[in-house]
Parts: C-alpha cells; sequence; structure tokens
DNA sequence: AAATCATTTAACTAAATGGTTTAATATAAA
DNA sequence: TTTATATTAAACCATTTAGTTAAATGATTT
C-alpha cells in the first residue's frame, strides 16, 4: 500500500523528467488533445510520441478518450498532486514563508523532550 | 538561458524518480550525514550508494563538505524549489484549494478578448 | 611504516530509455 | 471497395542507468 505509493511516485517524477513530456503536459493542460496535435510541435515521429503519451499514461498523467480513430489525451492533474505532496514537506527548508518555517521550528522544540 | 533551466529540471526530476535517492534526501533533510551513514540502510554497495550521492549532486540537490577522509552530504533544498515551481503552474487543474481556481478563471476571462 | 578506514574510480553487466523505420490495425472518405 | 488517415506495435539500435566487484586514493591509527 505504501508500496503502490512509492511506486506511482517514481513514475511520475520519470515522467517529468523529459523535457518532450513537459511540453506534452503543458499542451494537454489546456485543452484536449490529439495525438498528432501533440505531435505536431515536435521534430520526432510519431511513433516516438506515442510512446511518450504511454509513458504518461503509466504514470497516470493523461485521460485518454478514444473517439474513432482520433485518441483525445487530456491531463489527468489529480496525479501531479501526488508530486506536489511529496515536495511540499521540502518547502520549510527552502521557502521564504518563514510563518511555514516558524511554525515548523515550533512543533520540533514541542517534541524535542 | 532558458534550456540551463530546463536541464536542470530534467536532472532534478531525474533524481527524484528514484526512490532510494528520494529516501536519501530524507536523511540528507534532517542533517549533514556522512556517505556511510547514508548508506547504512540499504542493500546496496557503498560504491551503489556514491553514485547516487552523485545523481543528487548533478542535480544540484546536494551541498558536499569534505572533512578529511569523510564526506559530510547535505541537502541543497533551493533545487527542490525549482521542481515545486514548474508545479505550482498545474496546481490550479486539481487543487481543491477553489480560491486559487476562482482567481485563475478570473485571469482568463479578462484575457479573453 | 604498516594497517585500517572512508570514499571514489574503473571495468563490467543487465535492463531501461528514447529514438528510428516499417508493418499492422481500425476507422473514415472517395 | 479501394484509398487515405490516425494511431499503435514490432523490431531494431545507441545510450544511459543502476547495480556489481575489485582496485586506487587519501586520511587516520597503531
Amino acid at each position: 500500500m505504501v508500496n503502490h505509493n512509492e511506486n506511482q511516485l517514481n513514475e511520475i517524477f520519470q515522467a517529468l523528467a523529459d523535457p518532450t513530456r513537459r511540453e506534452i503536459v503543458h499542451m494537454m493542460a489546456q485543452k484536449e488533445r490529439t495525438v498528432s496535435e501533440l505531435a505536431e510541435p515536435f521534430d520526432m515521429s510519431l511513433a516516438a510520441i506515442s510512446k511518450h503519451i504511454k509513458v504518461l499514461e503509466r504514470a497516470n498523467l493523461v485521460k485518454r478518450r478514444v473517439t474513432g480513430r482520433t485518441h483525445l489525451c487530456s491531463l489527468n492533474a489529480e496525479s501531479l498532486s501526488q508530486a506536489t505532496e511529496w515536495l511540499r514537506f521540502y518547502e520549510k527548508f527552502w521557502s521564504n514563508r518563514f510563518d511555514l518555517l516558524e511554525s515548523e521550528l515550533l512543533k520540533a522544540k514541542k517534541n524535542e523532550h
């Protein structure tokens, strides 16, 4: 159960580690896109893009709706939230939001003894 | 300049895509750690951990301080903020913080014509 | 000076990744 | 019913990744 989550995170971060895929995410966020639409800006074969989309799908970052011969892809943003959640813990270590930092320090002090 | 940033993001997300490395990040966040300390919880050679640390270093996620024969590693959390920044844009697509969503919708409406 | 300790480097391996091209599948249009 | 279109699948390739073991480097300790 914890492991499932771990795995999901692996795949999400892995998916986001490629600039082509980040661009695709960005395009899908605006609105539903067909595969060829997503491929258009890139100097790359359609098959390559198809694979990139599959990687995003494995990470549960895209919803796909097939209608006839075209596939419509859109962002499943809830999955992104998992990455954000993981990162949130570390915000206190860099954030300029000193209020957050302060409350964390207080918590730490309370648990000190 | 935009590209430098892109590259940085690639490396950060790549680094975070591995559960061993995420664990190492977590350990470093608590306090400075030696390489062997970081290796201890894992059923893996020291050399493997040394490599993992190097990946994190390439992503600029760790600061290393060499003192004698021991290396002290700590988290460079500012780098994590870059990932958070990238993700922040997409928060409006999933967040339950409806205020944020609302203000974004307003912005969109204003630019409509 | 010799032995030990902390760490990295090198050489190797298996598997994964990111791309290609060509073929296959399924739908739509002529 | 043939032809064109949208997409995936398969086979291939080069590179990267994540691990290994063994050797090298550089402090410390004895």
